[in-house]
RNA sequence: CGGGGUGUAGCUCAGCCUGGUAGAGCGCUACUUUCGGGAGGUAGAAGUCGGAGGUUCGAAUCCUCUCACCCCGACCA
């Protein structure tokens, strides 16, 4: 799957990341930094606090947070609340250089709202109540409720109600790069899913959704920007608006293995979009010449779709699943294949399951009159509502629970052995479905999600009454966009992306020095240092950011260090290259190291 | 929230079952020999054994409570 196909028009592939003219070039004098003030470009190792490890916790479950400890970059303080030592911000701030400077490029204005919020504003928006337990409840010495901001809709729109008066000071769109806290239920993975993290957010502001829907499209060329410089395999894909309400959306994925989300792309479109989201369509099945009776059979030990489908030596896909949940209107039956699975957030979308959650055993005891294992839509003791998947509303005929134990039943006809109540897509996709647009067959990969753009449309705007005045003097709800990106989650998201067995891989716009000049035995031969530091200062001075390893220590354990650090380039000054009259280059990718004149390491370096 | 597990030196861990003087490796300090892929030797510093209470002549070890952290689950019946 090629990158450019999630791009708009005209931009470079990801693959040319690192060579397009907007990048930050050594010797170019940059317009402004990208942060508030630069760490120094040019850094002597003894000078720095390097703090490698050989040993890493045991607990540490991701290569991405493996590595970030072993590099030293980050330590943990708490469950999901980490410390940034000075190397791993120097990448962070790389990262968040590197979106300051296109938000601006992209007309967005830097803004800095409070991390700590009041009650009262949430109450306006009922999302005090509604958003559940990640929102980190503080109280102040008069016991007054604040929270500690997950996100700003509400504190930004509360500024725009105030600022903003007359439809010609929109369209505009605010961002601000800060941290956030969402105490999630289990935090893991580093960084990667951290309760406090850093994260641009950026809210627009408009007068009618076409305006919305043009600053959206800005953005996602900005995001698709971003991504490109950044030096990451990425793909754009439809999602789904969560929490935070609105309608279009769509995610950016750093594709990797090790992602939490999974999603769906067509071989034959440029379809892609989360697994939350993807839809799902019926298949066909021929037309049956003759319907056999429902027959109960008997599965003594047979209480999964797998299981019975292997008794009976049929296929997983003519068997039913039955999943007892409860909403708000009480007991749910939800009926998918047995070769499919339950999409949670299609379900929420059924009318009277926007919340549930899995039945109790005694609350399947009590309405289907039987313990789980055997349960099916069939002659339930009590009345329940049936929600039957798309893919299963199909079915000619079909295997399930008995409501005895321990039996199933085949043969079932869904409106002669049962009738449904809702008909709904409330499954997940699985690879070799059809892609929903009609072209071509879907595929799943896995991603990590590092962006989130959003129309909202009016929904904080109405709940805070954000209006301006339009050109008839009539006060207007305002439309807003909303669009995220998590910048600490880039970084391990980049390293999920980029390593091998040594360490860290950096794309050359993350790197915390681009390149290392590694000096052996230097109190053997003083020209040795002479010449590190003459080549030290001479690439410093053409503005490279460059680490000179002046720590003294023996090769190996200096080469093991920048390899796990992941600078891109690597040169080394010994007696025997000076002798030479070269010294040794070496790409962190490369194989082999290579002897090289200080002309042509500084034509390597793109000097 | 449910289940399971772990807290012992800066880090990774052993010791706990079967109570009796606090251990190893890595790291750190000093000296020394080394010096192109995580060196060797010698000497050394370093731990309220997560916390509180209890049992006992005696508790890292047994019991109770508590705190923290980790894993699995919390749609696939």
């Amino acid at each position: 799957m090629g990158d450019a196909e999630a791009m708009p028009q005209g931009y470079p592939s990801a693959a040319a990341a690192g060579t397009l003219p907007f990048v930050g070039r050594p010797g170019g004098r940059r317009i402004h930094s990208g942060v508030l003030s630069s760490p120094p470009a040019a850094m002597r190792l003894s000078k720095f606090h390097l703090a490698t490890v050989k040993e890493v916790p045991a607990d540490a479950d991701v290569v991405s947070q493996r590595l970030m400890i072993r590099a030293g970059m980050i330590r943990k303080l708490a469950a999901g609340i980490y410390t940034w030592s000075p190397l791993g911000l120097r990448v962070l701030r790389k990262v968040e250089g590197i979106v300051r400077e296109e938000m601006d490029r992209a007309g967005a204005l830097e803004l800095s709202m409070p991390s700590i919020q009041p009650k009262e504003l949430w109450e306006e928006t009922q999302r005090w109540a509604k958003f559940g337990g990640q929102l980190l409840k503080i109280r102040d010495r008069k016991d007054a409720e604040f929270c500690y901001g997950p996100t700003h809709e509400e504190v930004i729109t509360d500024f725009a109600r105030n600022e903003l008066r007359s439809y010609k000071q929109l369209p505009i769109n605010f961002y601000q790069i800060q941290t956030k806290f969402r105490d999630e239920i289990r935090p893991r993975f580093g960084v990667m899913r951290a309760r406090e993290f850093l994260m641009k957010d950026a809210y627009s502001f408009h007068l009618d959704p076409e305006c919305m829907a043009r600053e959206y499209r800005n953005m996602y060329r900005a995001y698709a920007r971003i991504f490109t410089r950044l030096g990451l395999r990425f793909r754009a894909v439809m999602a789904d608006s969560g929490a935070i309400g609105g309608n279009a959306s769509q995610e950016f994925h750093v594709l990797a293995d090790s992602g939490e989300d999974a999603i769906a792309f067509s071989d034959g479109s440029d379809y892609a979009a989360n697994l939350e989201k993807a839809e799902a369509l019926a298949p066909e099945y021929p037309e049956p010449a003759f319907f056999d009776e429902m027959r109960k059979f008997a599965t003594p030990t047979q209480t999964t779709c797998e299981d019975v489908a292997a008794l009976k030596g049929v296929s997983l896909s003519e068997t039913v699943k039955s999943v007892a949940v409860v909403g708000e209107q009480g007991f749910v039956l939800v009926l998918v294949r047995g070769d499919h699975s339950v999409n949670e957030v299609k379900l929420q979308k059924v009318d009277g399951l926007s919340e549930f959650r899995l039945a109790r055993e005694d609350e399947i005891l009590d309405y289907l009159g039987c313990q789980p294992g055997f349960i099916g839509p069939v002659n339930p003791r009590k009345k329940i509502t049936i929600v039957v998947d798309r893919s299963v509303a199909v079915m000619p005929s079909m295997i399930c629970g008995a409501n005895e134990a321990p039996f199933h039943l085949e043969n079932v006809k869904l409106g002669r052995d049962f009738q449904q109540d809702w008909v709904a897509d409330v499954r997940s996709v699985v690879a070799g479905d059809p892609s929903p647009d009609g072209q071509g067959t879907l595929s799943i990969a896995r991603g990590i999600e590092v962006g989130h753009v959003f129309q909202l449309g009016q929904k904080y705007a109405e709940a805070l009454k954000a209006t301006v005045l339009d050109a008839n003097g009539k006060a207007a709800v305002m439309y807003m966009g909303c669009y995220g990106i998590g910048v600490s989650r880039i970084v391990a998201a980049a390293i999920e992306q980029n390593h091998d067995d040594n360490g860290i891989i950096w794309p050359d716009a993350m790197a915390p020095w681009r390149v290392a000049v590694c000096l052996i035995n230097p109190k053997n031969d003083p020209k040795v240092a002479e010449a590190a530091e003459s080549l030290y200062r001479d690439l410093a001075a053409e503005g490279v950011e460059v680490v000179l390893d002046d720590r003294g220590l023996r090769p190996g354990v200096m080469f093991a260090d920048i390899e796990l650090i992941g600078i891109p380039h690597r040169v080394v000054v010994s007696e025997r290259g000076i002798a030479a009259g070269t010294f040794e280059y070496r790409a962190r990718r490369a194989a082999e190291a290579e002897a090289l004149t200080r002309e042509q390491v500084f034509s390597r370096l793109g000097l």
